[in-house]
DNA sequence: GTCTATATACGGATAGAC
DNA sequence: GTCTATCCGTATATAGAC
């Protein structure tokens, strides 16, 4: 077994690093703020190596935008599609998750919602987002629920809404919450974290009015 | 009484037509993605004015940031102070303001979210964010309704997070949201102003869970 | 593969004529 | 006040040595 498959952690790549550095300094600032000479010295490497690597700053970030929405959408997709789970539960699944997610990488929503602007169609079919999300068992069953009565019979994009708002809006604007709140980011996370078990109760309540 | 002065409507000033533009473009691109000359242009103007009116392109992004959150906030601030108007009448009220506003102006939400991570509380104490909506008698009545066991016992940054994340996301991500519900500008905001009736509804069934 | 030096383009800002 | 022409710093990208 060479050392390159070991599991025992080897330096990473050049390539690697560099589009280690390229995600965080894009997601904190996004494209157009972003420097190439701020990437590489995040990366630690010469300048000239970026373009050796990737071509020009636009390709780097084409890859980082791809991936970035692939972490975004990959981290939920099985559940959306488990048919073996109730509502509920996907419902649960789907917001631990993503808080998870977003307190190891807050910027990401700010980061795709802020890039996504200049070109949503292109973005949201290469990832293939409408059918993942809107053919999903998921919205099947919410669809299903409202045929049976047990929920209030309104279109499934205001669910979608509501639910991302709840979820993702506090880490979009979290400097200002924050802010406004007088909290640093410990207490800002512990309270995100309390959301994980606040959040599908007031999903539950707002699906059950009449 | 000169014509200035006068009700009819005059050619705006070139200074308001930069600042017209300016606010316009910014809105849609941010202050890095944002070039001067696509100002002037947007404004039918020479670039050399901008530098004559507003000295630099930051200047004149510092007056249009200012403005916005401003406008922002005064939208709502005369409801947030009324002593006169109940708990739920004020959510209402909110609602209502902000989706009007925000159907009409649907940039500023991330202008403002994308541009004050650079300097939250400057921004935030510039405008008396804090102060303005902490401690208002809007924030008042809802710790008061908690003590009266009314509502559940929750941080109101939480309510906050909560009711700007309904309210506000959608139009955060209405890109990406018409996309993927496949629906066009005029269907999207019948959707907002539909939320209008919906949302006070679904605060009230999240403020209620126990 | 990695570096230094440099070509080239672009964007903010100003000088100076009208 | 408004224009044209231009300066100059900065950022991307490449050439070429090692």
């Amino acid at each position: 077994m060479s050392a390159k498959k070991s599991i025992t952690k080897v330096d990473p790549s050049t390539e690697e690093k560099i589009k280690n550095a390229a995600r965080t300094v894009f997601h904190k600032n996004g494209y157009a703020a972003t420097r190439t000479r701020d990437i590489a010295e995040e990366a630690g490497i010469n300048l000239a190596l970026l373009n050796y690597y990737f071509r020009s700053k636009e390709k780097l970030f084409d890859i980082i935008m791809m991936e970035t929405m692939q972490v975004f959408l990959s981290s939920i997709k099985d559940i959306l599609n488990d048919e073996n789970t109730s509502f509920e539960k996907k419902v649960e699944s789907i917001v631990s998750n993503y808080i998870d997610l977003l307190i190891e990488q807050p910027d990401i929503p700010l980061f795709v919602l802020s890039e996504i602007r200049n070109e949503p169609e292109v973005l949201v079919s290469k990832i293939n987002g409408k059918k993942t999300l809107m053919k999903s068992h998921f919205i099947l069953q919410y669809q299903q629920q409202i045929k049976e009565g047990k929920i209030a019979a309104i279109h499934p994009l205001h669910f979608i809404m509501n639910l991302l708002g709840i979820i993702v809006f506090p880490f979009v604007g979290s400097p200002m919450l924050k802010s406004l709140g007088d909290i640093n980011q410990k207490k800002f996370d512990d309270l995100m974290l309390h959301r994980k078990k606040l959040i599908p109760k007031w999903v539950n309540a707002m699906l059950t009015i009449k």
